[in-house]
Parts: C-alpha cells; sequence; structure tokens
DNA sequence: CCAAGTTTGGAAAAATGTTTTCACGCGTTG
DNA sequence: CAACGCGTGAAAACATTTTTCCAAACTTGG
C-alpha cells in the first residue's frame, strides 16, 4: 500500500454530492453514529436508516467497493486500527486533524467556554428573562456592540419571527435617541456587551432604565457595567487562545433565549411562523426542501 | 441487564477446562489476537485457527452464545464500546436546572452538533480554505442568507480587522449583480448556505465561479447545491429540537476559520490589529479594560 | 487388542445475507 | 400532456454463511 486508504467518512465526504437524497439518509445515519452504524447486515443497516437495501447496496458501490462485504471490512479494520492504533485514541473531536492542530486547540477552548457558561447559568434567572422576551404587551428592543451588533441581528431575525413589536437598533448610535424617545416602562431591551465595553452602550442603558425598561443583558464573564441598570444579567465565557473573544457562548445562550422563548408562546408563535413560510413560498427566495 | 455482561476473553477462561482439543486451538488463536481472530466468518475464522467449522460452532455454544452471529456481535459491541469509550464525557453542564430543562436538551443537543461537526471535518480542507481566506492578492467577498446574513456580517467585522480588501455583500440580492461585475478570477466568495437553500445565493455561486471565484461555502449537514460549484464545503450539524436551525456549529467553524487565518498572517495582522486599537482610543468609542 | 465413548471435520441442509431485476412514481422536458 | 430519465424499493434470484448430521478417527479402559 503506498498511500493510506481513506476512511469511509473521507470517501463519504468525497463523493456526498454525487449521492442521491436516500443514499444521503443513509450516510447521515452513518456518520451520526460511526462506524456503529454500518458494522450490521446490509439488511439491518439499511432498516436502521430507514431506506431500502439496494439503496445502501448501490452507495457503497458508488463509495468504490465492490460490495457491501467490502465496505463492512473496511469498517471494521479502522475499527480494529483506532484500537490496536496508538495507545489510546485521542476521544476528542477533530479526530483526524493532528494533536497541536489549531481545529483541536480550539474545539477545547470551545467545549471549556460552553462548559463554564452553562454551570454558571441561573435556570429561574434564564426562565424569568424568557418571560420577559417573550412578553408581547411591550415592545421588544434589540442592540449590540462592534463585534457584537451580528449577534443582535441574528437575534431580530429570530425574534420577529416568534412575536410582534421587534426593533433592531442599529449599530449607529447617533440615532438611539430616537428610538429611547419611545421606549415605555414595561418594554424590554435586550443588549450585548462585550468587552471592549462601549460607553455609549452604557448611556443608552442608562437611559433606558430610567424609563423604565426592563433590560436583559447578555455579556462576558467580566461583566459589563451595564449589570448595575439591568434586571437580568447572563455571563458568557468568551476567552479562546486569540486576540479576539468567541462568542459561540454568547451565540448558544442567544439561541437557548430564542428556543425557549418560542417555547413559551408556540400557540401564537406556529400560526406566525407558518404564515411566514407561505409568505417566503409566495417571493420564491427559497427552493422547495424535501 | 444488572449485571455487565462479561467479554468474551473472560468467557473463554471461565469455560477453558471444558474445552476439547480443538476447540483450545481456536480459543487460543483467538485471544492471540484479540478480537481480529474473530471477526470475520466462521468459516474463514476456523480456517485460520485450522479447525473446522463445527468446531467452532460447538465451542460458541458452549460459551454460552445460541449461534456464531451471536458471538460475533459480542465482540463487535466489545471492540465499539471501547472506541467509544469516555463518550461519558459531557461534564454536567447546565448543573443546577432540573433534568428536563429546556436547558439541558438543548446543551445536549449543541453538544452533539458540535461534536459531529467537528468529527467530519477535513482538516487538510480547512487548512486549504484558510490559505485561501488570507490570499490578500484578491478581494474576499462574505455573503450569507436570510438567516446567515448575521454570521456574514459577524465574518466581515473580524475579517475586516485582519486583512485588506474585504466586503460584505448586503442580503439585499437586487445588489449583488454590482459586486459581480467588479468580480475577478483570484478573488474569493465565503458563502453561508443553510436550509432552506435560497435560490439568489445559488445564482450567485454560479455566476462568481463562472468569473474563477474561488468559492468557500459553510453549509448543513445535507449541503446546499452550492457544494457543487465551491471549491471547499464545510457541512455543520445544525439540528435542535425546535422549528428552526441551530447555527452554533456555524459559528465555531466560523471563528476557527477566522482564528487560523489570523495565525497564518500575524505578522501583517498583529500591526492592522494595533493601529485598529489606536483607532479606537481615539474615538473614545470604548472604555478602557482594567 | 477390542469395544464404548468422545472428538473431529466433510458435506448437505437450513438460514441468512447480498445482489439483481423490474416496475412504479416522480419530476422534467420537448 | 405524452415521453423520457431518474431514483427508489419490493421481490426474486443468487451467494454466502451457519448449522446439523453423520461417519471416520481418535482416545480410553477393560
Amino acid at each position: 500500500m503506498s498511500k493510506p486508504a481513506p476512511s469511509v467518512r473521507e470517501l463519504i465526504r468525497e463523493q456526498y454530492s454525487a449521492l442521491t437524497q436516500s443514499e444521503r439518509k443513509f450516510a447521515n445515519s452513518l456518520l451520526e453514529n460511526y462506524p456503529a452504524a454500518g458494522l450490521a447486515s446490509i439488511t439491518i443497516v439499511a432498516a436502521n436508516a430507514d431506506v431500502s437495501t439496494p439503496t445502501v447496496a448501490r452507495m457503497v458501490q458508488k463509495l468504490g467497493f465492490k460490495g457491501y462485504p467490502q465496505f463492512h471490512q473496511a469498517l471494521l479494520k479502522e475499527l480494529e486500527a483506532q484500537v490496536s492504533g496508538p495507545t489510546q485514541r485521542r476521544a476528542n473531536w477533530a479526530s483526524e486533524a493532528p494533536e497541536g492542530h489549531l481545529l483541536n486547540r480550539f474545539a477545547q477552548a470551545v467545549t471549556d467556554n460552553l462548559g463554564q457558561t452553562f454551570s454558571n447559568l441561573d435556570y429561574e434567572q434564564f426562565d424569568l428573562a424568557v418571560r420577559q422576551l417573550a412578553d408581547t404587551e411591550g415592545r421588544l428592543y434589540v442592540v449590540g456592540g462592534r463585534i457584537t451588533r451580528a449577534l443582535a441581528d441574528y437575534a431580530f431575525t429570530h425574534f420577529q419571527a416568534i412575536r410582534q413589536h421587534v426593533t433592531h437598533m442599529t449599530s449607529s448610535s447617533a440615532t438611539w435617541p430616537h428610538y429611547v424617545l419611545d421606549m415605555e416602562a414595561g418594554d424590554t431591551l435586550l443588549m450585548f456587551d462585550v468587552r471592549r465595553y462601549e460607553t455609549n452602550l452604557q448611556r443608552l442603558a442608562e437611559l433606558a432604565a430610567e424609563r423604565g425598561v426592563k433590560i436583559v443583558l447578555i455579556t462576558d464573564q467580566w461583566a459589563s457595567p451595564i449589570t448595575s441598570v439591568a434586571q437580568h444579567t447572563f455571563n458568557c465565557w468568551v476567552e479562546i487562545p486569540s486576540a479576539w473573544d468567541s462568542n459561540i457562548s454568547t451565540m448558544m445562550l442567544l439561541e437557548a433565549m430564542i428556543a425557549a422563548t418560542q417555547e413559551e408562546s408556540w400557540d401564537e408563535t406556529r400560526e406566525r411562523y407558518e404564515r411566514l413560510d407561505e409568505l417566503f413560498d409566495m417571493t420564491r427566495l427559497f427552493r422547495k426542501f424535501s
């Protein structure tokens, strides 16, 4: 063997674009539970992925195997190699990447950050904040800083789909006073402030708080000064070995909030979602996904 | 099952005295090369140990298995368990939250997604894509869809800090032709396309590809059709128990790319960063961080 | 050395697994 | 709207594997 036989996983990736829908269904099922989902007989394996036997047979041939038995053998070889291989396979994520590769260091940092963020999360606070975000009595304003503007935008797009009266305060702070003018007691302001903290955001927070607006703040582990005027503060761990801060845990917390808000008001939301879907279909922006 | 099923190895030791000569011959062969020597079909396995098939069949029954297939399965299970060994990780993230709380379900889904994304990542592809993104010979264009626009924005903000000639193609697709007009061979287009895939994006990709622009595509596990014209495609696992898709793994991949790009060209980047810092200080947008 | 009991493997039967064929349904095209 | 190509799975055909049966070959104790 001159070159190291490519792993089945690699083969699937290479050929993925050439696979048909059902074949992808099986490919995904296999990747999701790799390689266990490919070790039984073709009949069983196919049934588990909810496709027919011929589909699997055809696919393994596309991958370059002569038949299912060969494919099966290849998987076994891989599994065996892993066990007998370099002492202890690094049970970590980017399995194929070399030990010190940036991907692996990055994965480690992200895992730590997410873990820290989650375990420092007060779920009662979380539930309260979500109730606040779901409250359609008042308006919901969303704002972020230089970097977190993108997160605010993401939040806006989703909250807009979930509820009415959502406003994204663009990052040009010159226009903020106009928004503040319209704010009323009972409104909610969702703020993102990760270091370096911006004085503009703090001013905004103070003004809003004076008007009786409830502030939900998502910040980093060192806590933005806005904490003092916010109703609910959430800290996200953001350190990575880099010149800038990671916003993955921030994003995760945001998504969790969106998911919770949606669950909170699913009855009303459902109809909104369906109408939204219809509208998108009409404008034909999207292609149908089956 | 209350007790942990004994390993085949243990079973052999227990029953060894009850085994006949030929059976022992096979048992030894298996123990010598465990468990590989037991993974093939009964015929092959028997031939390797230089005994007859019936001998093996009788022996596995003595060990307590109903038939050879059951014995085979048991070996596989063991092997699998060894590989996926410390899969038990995931240190109780949202430790205080009750078992079924949304936070916990969410944490689980996110962990799975990140794990899947990482383990299906081809790090050589990754390195190539990063080199492409760091190439300042050509321009770098960034674009996303309805939802992923926010990610494109995030990417833009960071890449702008790292390198020159970065353009964010706003989501109003009406203006895209203008950008395409300026694209040249050697430019790079970073695209985000998560289901439901947008036809506009696909058109854009095709046009860009025709002009010789290298496309780096970040998509979901089902792969956007843009794959076919993209140089580098990356799949992110995005499923969460919700009506919409999670973009945390997408975000993670993006951040990893940013980090890698920065590392690739740190010498030039460093100076850019320092100047940027000075500029922000001057405009006093930020407060000093102690 | 013989007879009874045990072990062994060849070969056929049974079971299971794999591949091929074919017709149906679906979307596309002229 | 008919004709075509393509993807799909039911079912038949085929191949392999597993089990069973049985006779030959050992072993052991008289």
